[in-house]
DNA sequence: TTCTGCATCCCCCGATAGGGTGATTTTCAC
DNA sequence: GTGAAAATCACCCTATCGGGGGATGCAGAA
């Protein structure tokens, strides 16, 4: 009896690629592609696969609050998260959400086949790198369960972002070098996580 | 008797230059110096002067909103607006506002002093530049009401992009070149009128 | 049919951003 | 008064961004 599959990922090309892998593999049976969430929850409970292979961004909303509604209600589907994002932070809200599996985008397809069997017989497939993430989140949480909080000058400096500023306009507006503006921004995306100012900003505004 | 005016500025360095030139000048007074919106609201309204010049960031709001503000409370002071900002809309917005003037903080001192003796005098000081924005404003505003709307691929990429996502990646999740995103960033930003990725995102965040 | 808007892609260029590393001074708690 | 954290500035380097061109194909409107 081969597994069950769902797909939910909106990258077409990505999309087909999954679905020519599952077609080469007789234990696999792809039983419903979802290009958005919206389709996702109103076709996949119908379906009840085994496995769902998820995509975090999806273009009406992210794939780990898909997973916490469908895990709610298909209990017995496992959900493995296929995505670009390496972040601990989406890692660990992935798993929370009920997600038992985490491969990256760039798994090779015998990788990705491995982790849909390993999941589907309680396993936990994830590539040691994001592994060693989680254990380092785990390390870090009872020690410190503070959000990182920023400096009363890095919360200005944010504030400032926030407006559309660029760095030169916030050394201005601060009397300071640019340079230092910079030092700032870089401890700001340390302790926010982000990649960027537009990141940054993002989170400041919820 | 002198003109009486209140400074409403968060810069400590304009500031002072600000409080210098209207010492240099006998026909001037400062009664009230304010560095944030908090102070300018409680402090302002007390002292009634004849000129606010105000600043349209700071840190704890908009000058635009205080102008609304103290214009209901102090119908007969005229507000000065004196910023960096010298986009059409802000100017509008301070316009309706209640602001009478419009002045670009690279104005020389003595433009500065003509422009508050103007204002005092139902004048309107503005530079020519920021007249012609007004003009162009007004003559846009009965022929096409719409806001310049996005496409749907605009739309699209707007979205992605207040997601906190680089152009790389935006590229790659929607299967085009990176140029065509830059090309599609180049309009947005034409229709927004705004300068870069992180003003598109605050804007479309509301 | 021609024209126009849209989406796609390309090149060039300077400005901006982000990361790394390190240094100095100030501030403040212990 | 010592030490740690914060704030300041510097230099290096690469990637990304934003603006300026321009080109193509394709659809629908005039």
């Amino acid at each position: 009896m081969p597994i069950t599959i769902a797909i939910v990922e909106d990258n077409a090309g990505i999309c087909e690629e999954l679905e020519q892998i599952l077609a080469d593999d007789p234990d696999c049976t792809c039983v419903c592609v979802c290009r958005n969430l919206q389709t996702a929850l109103a076709e996949i409970p119908a379906r009840a696969p085994d496995v769902i292979v998820m995509d975090i961004n999806l273009p009406d909303g992210s794939g780990i609050e898909a997973t916490a509604k469908l895990k709610q209600l298909l209990p017995r589907t496992q959900i493995l998260i296929f995505t670009i994002y390496e972040e601990s932070e989406e890692i660990i809200r992935a798993l929370e959400a009920g997600a038992s599996g985490y491969l990256l985008k760039d798994t090779a397809p015998e990788e990705l086949l491995r982790g849909i069997r390993e999941i589907k017989h309680g396993g936990v497939p994830m590539t040691g790198e994001v592994a060693r993430k989680v254990i380092q989140s785990f390390r870090k949480h009872p020690a410190a369960q503070k959000t990182e909080s920023l400096t009363s000058r890095e919360e200005e400096i944010l504030q400032l972002l926030s407006q559309g500023y660029i760095s030169k306009e916030i050394a201005d507006h601060l009397s300071i070098s640019m340079e230092t503006v910079k030092s700032h921004l870089k401890h700001i995306y340390g302790k926010l996580h982000v990649r960027t100012r537009t990141e940054a900003v993002i989170k400041y505004l919820r």
